[in-house]
DNA sequence: AAAATATTTTAGAGACGTCTAAAAATATAT
DNA sequence: ATATATTTTTAGACGTCTCTAAAATATTTT
């Protein structure tokens, strides 16, 4: 499989995951920021191997032999951030580029090596799932810090947009993976809700809300 | 850079390192196992950005720039080794296939922070020196056993093969870098030589003491 | 349901890296 | 010194991936 079929199939398979039918040409392109003919090419060789099912005109979704395929894309990906962070000592805004890189290298030994050392984590440096060798995901419940209740007391475990804007907020504001959040209350008006996190108090918006996966503590 | 044009200009390095005048066309060829043609016109493409010198019919040469470009890599592919073996824990003769991928990868911070968490290794597990981020080559003395003394007493300290078969020899017969190895005598017949390893003795042939770097000590 | 709009596909072309076959230049042998 | 052999380059082509522009299909609006 060439590096450019790779991102192919790691785009189709984040896009499926939104929706159930299938992915259209233009959502893939402007991922991946191509064309949409460039796109309809691709797909047809991706179809040709079986990784995909393609009828034209009517999108495009994974085979059971893609979606393993784009999990272990995933998998590696998610891999070498745990191992960017923990082990190299990057900060969490810094990774996904180089992962993106990373993610290509082909052998499996290296790769499960590596989950090996890395103690086997279920989760990346934002709180997203790692699949396992098989491509099993483990299933986490979490929802967002915008739909918790008021009085909640939860704990942060991922982030839904990992921009590394986003992501330069967030330590700026103490929050990490971990960081216990409990909601206090919540203003009608703009639905920003003020929290209490490392003992003080502060507003976080209904954007910022919306984009961290919290749990139940 | 391409990863085609850094496969080139490392293979333009490592044929340069084994005499004075321009790399062959053909030597290129046989090295990266492609064609004189394409060697050819890639040779034009990396003349163009001023990374080698070239002139028709005459061979081809590094640059100032294609020399610490060629350089980088191989600390690339050397620190990546070192990574494989000292952290991962693959034998030594599994790693430079996989580290010819890794050393396509282009963050120059995470190459730093790697060589930082390895220690600064100034060998690979080969025994090849490893240059610094400033591309500097500490040089060892070193010789082949072929070329040791009678009755010098020697460690082992690198390979000239590092391909897998002779690496494997190497394990099955107990020797890897910093292993002792006595001369005690040499054969003049066949130019094999009697040496102590590990408080036995054995015969090691002409062509294995030619491919085993050594120092006296 | 027809018209207007948006999406998707096709057709044709360009950049990159590779190759084969033939021509040009260089090296070797007699 | 000339003929022969080898090496290197050029010319032309192919596969991959990309693009623009135009045609085909689907969707939305009225």
């Amino acid at each position: 499989m060439t590096y450019s079929e790779e991102n192919y199939l790691k785009a189709i398979y984040h896009l499926s995951q939104l929706q159930k039918k299938g992915v259209s040409t233009n959502a893939i392109a402007k991922l991946i920021d191509s064309k949409a003919s460039s796109v309809t090419d691709m797909i047809k060789k991706l179809a040709d191997k079986n990784l995909v099912f393609y009828e034209r005109y009517q999108g495009v979704s994974l085979t059971t032999q893609g979606v393993y395929a784009a999990k272990m894309l995933v998998r590696k990906h998610r891999l070498w951030e745990v191992f960017l962070v923990e082990t190299l000592d990057f900060s969490w805004d810094e990774v996904h580029e180089i992962a993106e890189e990373l993610e290509h290298i082909k052998s499996e030994k290296l790769i499960n090596k590596l989950d090996s050392f890395l103690g086997y984590p279920s989760v990346d440096p934002h709180g997203d799932p790692i699949p396992d060798a098989q491509g099993m995901i483990k299933n986490v419940e979490k929802k967002l810090l915008s739909d918790a209740e008021i009085l909640e007391k939860t704990i942060c475990i991922g982030v839904k947009d990992s921009s590394p804007s986003f992501l330069k907020y967030l330590d700026k504001n103490g929050i990490s993976l971990g960081t216990s959040i409990e909601v206090i209350d919540r203003e009608i008006f703009d639905q920003s809700i003020k929290v209490r996190i490392n003992d003080s108090i502060s507003v976080i918006s209904q954007k910022i809300a919306s984009n961290l996966f919290v749990k139940k503590v």
